[in-house]
DNA sequence: GTTGTGTTTAACCGAATGGTTGAACAAGGA
DNA sequence: TCCTTGTTCAACCATTCGGTTAAACACAAC
């Protein structure tokens, strides 16, 4: 597994199936056993990637008699947010100073090379 | 490699030398070599982590003579913000309306047992 | 107790991943 | 032309991953 954090939480979600777990969880907990049914996996399948999802911080289990029903933690999602944004945002700003440059410096010269004479 | 666009976006993330990667080219463009400077592992495998990040579409190639710099596409971003919101915000609902119900019947009895007279 | 239901763990398997070294390819410069 | 620099491709290796089946565990009900 991961050592830090963000990767769990991102590896976690680059599965497909798992990402469909997150998301009906999002609807309301429920079990392992109704987790499984619509997939064509095994329901040991299924407590793997709850395990993992688990492991990444983005789901929690209670104890109902036998029942272990799954609920969705949505906070961990601002770590990957906080992420994306920091890079993103600084992204931008530099596109936004390059676009600057370029409008207050319209005189420069074009990158062309100065016509060295050769005959055509 | 994974076949839906999401899956390989949260997958070429989920490397911590990627993001490192990605968050050094959000400063500016730069060449494999430079990229792989810090780190101790060969400017091949770093190639290969570029290979990855431009099939997740979180990159892009040019050519400078034999340099081939690197950019940032950040657009792809996103692809995860949305999909992250989504099911945030349907939690966030659930937990909101969840909240009310509480709120609106106070009166409703506890789930305690209603005492059936066990001698203590 | 035993039986039954829900869930996790263990052991295994094939495919994918991240690293290596060595060879090949692309472009400029002597 | 040959040489140097920058980059990628190919082959290999150890580890991880997602799936399986079979066994173990947890709790309720009989």
């Amino acid at each position: 597994m991961a050592a830090d954090p963000l990767s769990r939480v991102f590896s976690a979600l680059a599965d497909p199936t798992r990402r469909d777990i997150v998301g009906r969880l999002a609807a309301g907990d429920a079990t392992v056993n109704e987790l499984a049914a619509p997939y064509d996996v095994t329901v040991q399948a299924v407590s793997r990637h709850l395990k993992v999802l688990g492991d990444a911080g983005l789901v929690s289990r209670s104890r109902e008699a036998q029942r272990r029903p799954v609920h969705l933690e949505a906070e961990v999602f601002d770590l990957m947010t906080k992420w994306i944004e920091r890079y993103r945002r600084q992204a931008e700003e530099r596109y936004r100073r390059l676009d600057d440059l370029l409008r207050t410096m319209p005189d420069e010269e074009e990158p062309t090379p100065p016509q060295t004479g050769e005959p055509r």
